[in-house]
DNA sequence: TTGTAGGCGTTATCAG
DNA sequence: CTGATAACGCCTACAA
């Protein structure tokens, strides 16, 4: 059950009574050493169960072969998807994943990226905030960074994002062709990039489509359930209700979901609503919700492309790349009741 | 943007014209350094920028201070939840976590232990599974490790899961109480040590109450959804059907309402369902299952602390944690129809 | 083709 | 109290 010690190169030379750096040639397969030497080598490391260490490789190469991956929430089942993508093709070139959350605090989130570029990581992918923090933007300049889902004018780094504006627009005209005229929506928290683009995309599609008076069925809040608890106290007890509510993301759209049948408001009859995200469970008939689906996982796996190239060639021109969405049309919306 | 050069310790001795052993000893605020010397290295070194690189630090203590934790698919809510646990304890510690993903896949966990173990992780929290396979019990042997959810009896390791026993027997002794004499049961996937248990207890609490022949109502599948679809399709088919069925975990539970709704079948007037878990969203009104809850968070957290021991005293005797858990009653379950 | 000699950044030991 | 030196395990010039 214990650490055995480890057996090191040192090991494999005494062994085989070859020299050091031999072994080591060997072992990394260059054409100096005859193939039979090399052959021995490889069999004789394999019966000692030698296996280099990465650690000290990583302090003689200075760099570790590893990502930093920053999220607020591992349990938040969205920024697990990303974390899953960023692994999908991290782990394809040879990297592992350091995992740091911050909950959204940024003590926290500055002490991770401390602790990850002490660790040397080789790059880190950011999916959280605070670029609004001059120890934050700072600490971006130390390393290769790719950021997604929010970025910052301020900082200019590989971007991965998903394109909110056409996803809320295809939603957008989707309602209004099955006749929706007053739609609200319901915002993220407006520090966000990603909610500042989806209210922006919303007003721009409600004003290019004529919607009616969209500036007053703007409820603002934070990616929560119950922020669409609270938005549907807000829109019942407007004299003239929305036929259709958008959310910001799922998570709102199921509070709402359940905040407007509270009240005896029914869904789709009544009201639609749409979300944005396509959760998981999203599809199962007890929820079936509407949603404009976000690739996740797709996106994670953008964003640790774009690193690998960024590790490579630091100094190719800055990337931003922005992943398609999908409105997915399930229960939650319906035509407008034409009486 | 780009990395700039690391600043060392040799840095922060050449500024200050002292030795790096002096600077070394004055950071690591050793009691053998005069204060004022102490004061100037630090003043010094902060102004620097200097920060240790763990990576040398690593090699030259022979440990990492970093966790890996092993799961099938981060994704995959419960999974989450467990790493999050983990982490708010590693982190406390000072250590970092290394993550890998599975898919349950031998052969991915195998490489991503070797990988682990390459980079000195100090201990390793295995929430996954392939405990039969010779090559995983090896490597396990090579380093401080902690189970977590699965076990194997040919594996002498600290343990923690949850008390799937008291779990379904609190459950089933509820479902008893409101007449309930039928009772169905969905098992995870066999070979995994929670399902045993949970059949196990299934089976134990049934014979200790006397429910009408409750292997009969056994249907064997995964912790999926779709088991609970095809579950439906079994349990409907039956010429007497049981007036209420268990799920191994919620997706079961899930998956089993929705299939029986499509045959018409409504929960709980027809049928009550109980699931094992409490996802997220399981308290939602739109879902609002009745489910025996496991903490699995916390479950994490006792995984690293246990963790943190054994790394700190290899040869304590092996411990196992059993975490209590919940019944939480919702809407999914009711009396029987007295009819 | 093989061997020797640093050095990556720390920390621990031991001498001054 | 401070400083020189070695060692952790690996890799890579360069010398033989």
């Amino acid at each position: 059950m214990q650490d055995q010690k480890r057996v090191t190169l040192k090991d494999v030379a005494r062994e085989t009574g070859l020299a050091l750096s031999t072994v080591s040639n060997a072992l990394a397969g260059k054409s100096l050493v005859k193939p039979e030497t090399r052959a021995f080598v490889l069999a004789t490391a394999e019966r000692l169960g030698y296996r280099a260490s990465i650690v000290a490789r990583s302090l003689r190469a200075q760099r570790s072969f590893a990502f930093g991956v920053l999220i607020e929430d591992v349990a938040n089942p969205s920024a697990a998807a990303f974390v899953r993508g960023v692994e999908d093709v991290a782990i394809g070139a040879g990297y592992t994943i350091l995992l740091g959350n911050t909950d959204g605090d940024l003590e926290r989130q500055v002490n991770a990226m401390r602790t990850l570029i002490d660790r040397q990581v080789d790059g880190l992918v950011l999916i959280s905030q605070h670029l609004d923090d001059e120890r934050v933007r700072s600490l971006l300049s130390k390393v290769p960074a790719v950021l997604v889902q929010r970025r910052d004018a301020r900082v200019a780094l590989d971007y991965v994002g998903s394109d909110n504006a056409s996803g809320l627009n295809e939603a957008l005209r989707y309602v209004w062709r099955i006749g929706h005229r007053r739609v609200g929506f319901v915002t993220g928290p407006l520090k966000s990039s990603s909610a500042q683009e989806r209210l922006a995309a919303f007003r721009a599609t409600a004003a290019e489509l004529g919607f009616t008076d969209p500036e007053s069925l703007i409820f603002e809040g934070r990616y929560s359930f119950e922020t669409g608890l609270a938005a549907a106290g807000f829109f019942s007890s407007l004299p003239d209700m929305p036929s259709c509510i958008f959310g910001s993301n799922d998570l709102n759209a199921l509070g709402l979901i359940q905040g407007l049948s509270e009240r005896g408001i029914r869904v789709p009859r009544d009201v639609s609503v749409v979300g944005l995200d396509d959760i998981e469970l999203a599809a199962i008939k007890a929820i079936d919700l509407t949603t404009i689906r976000l690739e996740k996982r797709a996106i994670g796996a953008a964003a640790a492309g774009l690193l690998l190239k960024r590790i490579d060639d630091p100094d190719q021109p800055m990337q931003t790349l922005i992943l398609p969405t999908r409105l997915v049309v399930r229960g939650t919306t319906a035509p407008v009741d034409p009486s």
